[in-house]
DNA sequence: TCACATTTAAAACGCACGTTTAATTTGCAG
DNA sequence: CTGCAAATTAAACGTGCGTTTTAAATGTGA
């Protein structure tokens, strides 16, 4: 038998990741999980405190597994951006523990937490695994000596807006690309598709650097 | 004396371009404008038509600039993608005349729309300006014959993607960097540093060419 | 089986929103 | 000045939301 706590959590991450935050209500939640409203105030507190459940159990494997990755990497003399980049396949891959379309779904969480509730990911993301993302920065800062602490900054912001709009606009402009000229993408192809285009513009030569 | 009907407009702007558009009610815009709360239904309709009469004032500048812009490069023999890209910084600073803040209003805007509303706005702007967009596509294509359709489909809303999110985010990001290693950015400068970052994404080799 | 804590359930609360209504004020042509 | 359309105002409406309350049902250890 399935609890009704796990129910909401299944739910909620299916609806979130379709809609958004702030979009989904918890009667959508609840009607979809089939438990009562008040449930997910029982169990979790809040809708803020559900919200956050859903994303720490994404992060809590992602963020451990590309500290491994990133870890492996740092070990040999040298390394491109593509090589940093590529570390986050396989802790992505491995979110398929915690559902079966995880790499998917948390993708997606991702854009919604940053275009609704920016700080609050960013403050709880570094609270708990601030190391692994300064570690991600060093690394890509190691890549590309040529370039300023500051273009770097903005060009990873760049990076991480690219693949946040790709996924929540995902669906919908495969249906454009689709009709437009006939080419249908999978879900899980927009993020390959995505690796060269953020590569090439981080390690892009910075016109600033000529002053 | 300033009408009721551009007080609404201009309080509307500055607060859906602070706070996006769904963030944004009717009561805040009304109070910030010192108007009457149900005038807004009477001069405008709705909510919803207020926002594509904000909308409509940026694009029906932005847009006709920015086909002007092309058809001057298009004549020229060739053209690099930096070369189409930079065609947008005129009409940007055009917007200018629409209110002294418009380049980063209308940025701004920009991001919202499409991750608040993305089907609407995408829609409008076909309809009245399709010409313009299909227009600037094949420029982009022209300038890079090495790539498919489909791979500049993709990479031109990663780079749509890392510019909205660079504008709805900015002034956090701006705010972390500050924190982060104590260097100021303008809200300007964010666009001049999204360019070369763009330009080489798109123009990156495509290893799914070699197939 | 009994007592008690945990969980579920139905209903209502308070709030903010976009919108509508109806009355009043204003502007202006005849 | 008069009369009428345009504009403004204050108040209320209906809706959906997250949350809280209170009671009933369920599970559990002695």
């Amino acid at each position: 038998m399935v609890k009704t706590k796990d129910k909401i959590i299944l739910a909620a991450e299916k609806l979130f990741s379709e809609h958004g935050f702030e979009q989904t209500s918890l009667r959508q939640i609840t009607s979809e999980a089939d438990v009562n409203l008040a449930s997910v105030n029982y169990h979790f507190g809040s809708k803020k405190s559900l919200i956050q459940a859903v994303m720490a159990r994404y992060q809590m494997v992602f963020l451990p597994a590309l500290e491994v990755e990133l870890q492996r990497l740092a070990e040999q003399p040298n390394y491109t951006t593509t090589d940093v980049l590529a570390c986050m396949t396989q802790p992505l891959i491995a979110l398929r523990q915690v559902r079966l379309d995880g790499p998917v779904i948390y993708l997606r969480l991702l854009g919604y937490a940053y275009s609704e509730i920016q700080g609050h990911l960013r403050k709880f993301t570094m609270t708990h695994y601030g190391h692994v993302v300064q570690g991600f920065f060093e690394m890509i800062q190691t890549a590309n000596p040529h370039l300023s602490r500051k273009t770097l900054f903005w060009r990873l912001h760049f990076s991480l807006g690219a693949m946040l709009f790709a996924q929540v606009s995902g669906q919908a402009l495969r249906e454009i690309a689709l009709a437009d000229f006939g080419e249908a993408t999978q879900a899980e192809e927009t993020f390959l598709k995505l690796l060269p285009f953020v590569a090439a513009g981080i390690s892009a030569v910075d016109p600033e650097a000529q002053n």
